[in-house]
DNA sequence: AGGTCATGAGAACGAGCGTACACATCGGCG
DNA sequence: CGCCGATGTGTACGCTCGTTCTCATGACCT
């Protein structure tokens, strides 16, 4: 007779990008389910990781939700700023914020979801607080390359207002009715 | 020898208004501690109920979310509408939206934690998204009460990036920038 | 070449969860 | 008055969770 099968070992690999790899996937799983759902065990699969590994590299789960969604905030921020900075005046500066709205946040659900989820998470973990000012305050500093600060501020709220509606109405708006909306704030 | 202490079975109540009373506490609940930390144990420990008593008057805990959601929304939604049709013209109305925000909204963080929550768990909940839309079909309604169609919807977004901005950030905008931002609007 | 230690793997623990269920109680109706 | 079904109570089950721990492995340094 032969053996009893081996207990199925995982073979080790060496994988020295498992880290950062595991920032990409918690953003996918966060996208995909939610943060409420966003567990070790859910990560792990999505990554085909052992469980054991998430708490290697990440002290906790909400260090890995802070992780993931810097990196997020950070790549919509930059995104953005490139595009103000860009800009050559204020009626430019409308026409980017435009783009950068039906273009990027309400074309992709991806980065729509993650903006939702985000302040949910942060409504009640202090850790992820500081992610959204960052996020906050970033947005309206590069808002303010061609907008007075009151302006910039309103616009933000508007811009976050028109984020939540399009991620959670059955008919969200559409570009040319942001379009309008931006230019009679700002145009 | 005295006989063995009871095992402290609590005393049977009579308590008609129960069902009523799981649904305030629970909204309770939600605006202390969110949506994510209100489960069955929760409500009953705050509701001063045993954990089976739940379950008996709503078959699952979705139910019940809903059904306290439902109950914040029906009252807001009465409260905001009362108010703008009692105002005589656009301009009154302008400042009922003004007072609603400042006043209400913005002065009761209960209110704000209340709608965040609702929207995070509107998300991905299928159930909840129901009561979501009836909140912004009747939002929106109110305001055309006053507004034309496209002014409301905007002023819609508007006030959902303004409730947003004041529950995360830690310098939430003054009842006077609030009454510019709207002016610039609709006024 | 050999030893070491960062890294990887898998199992286990204790807690909290939603839900189901068996049993106790009693207001209200026949 | 006597029962019965609506209501109230406590416990148990099966599951998932975050975290911890032990042990294996092999890349890198001396």
């Amino acid at each position: 007779m032969s053996v009893a099968p081996a207990p199925a070992r995982r073979a080790r690999r060496y994988d020295p990008e498992r880290r950062e790899r595991l920032v990409t996937t918690t953003l996918d799983v966060i996208a995909a389910h939610g943060v409420a759902a966003t567990s070790h065990r859910a990560i792990a699969r999505a990554a085909d990781v052992p469980l054991g590994s998430l708490t290697y590299h990440f002290a906790s789960l909400t260090e890995l939700l802070s992780a993931a969604f810097t990196r997020h905030v950070d790549t919509v921020a930059a995104r953005l700023d490139d595009r103000m900075r860009a800009a050559p005046d204020r009626a430019a500066a409308v026409e980017v914020l435009v783009e950068h709205l039906t273009g990027d946040l309400l074309g992709s659900q991806r980065d729509l979801v993650l903006a939702v989820e985000l302040y949910v998470a942060a409504a009640r973990n202090p850790a992820l607080r500081a992610v959204t000012q960052d996020w906050m305050s970033r947005s309206r500093r590069s808002l303010e390359r061609h907008l007075d600060p009151v302006t910039a501020r309103e616009v933000d709220a508007l811009v976050e207002g028109l984020v939540l509606h399009s991620a959670l109405s059955t008919e969200p708006m559409t570009a040319a009715q942001i379009r309008s909306a931006l230019r009679r704030f700002a145009g």
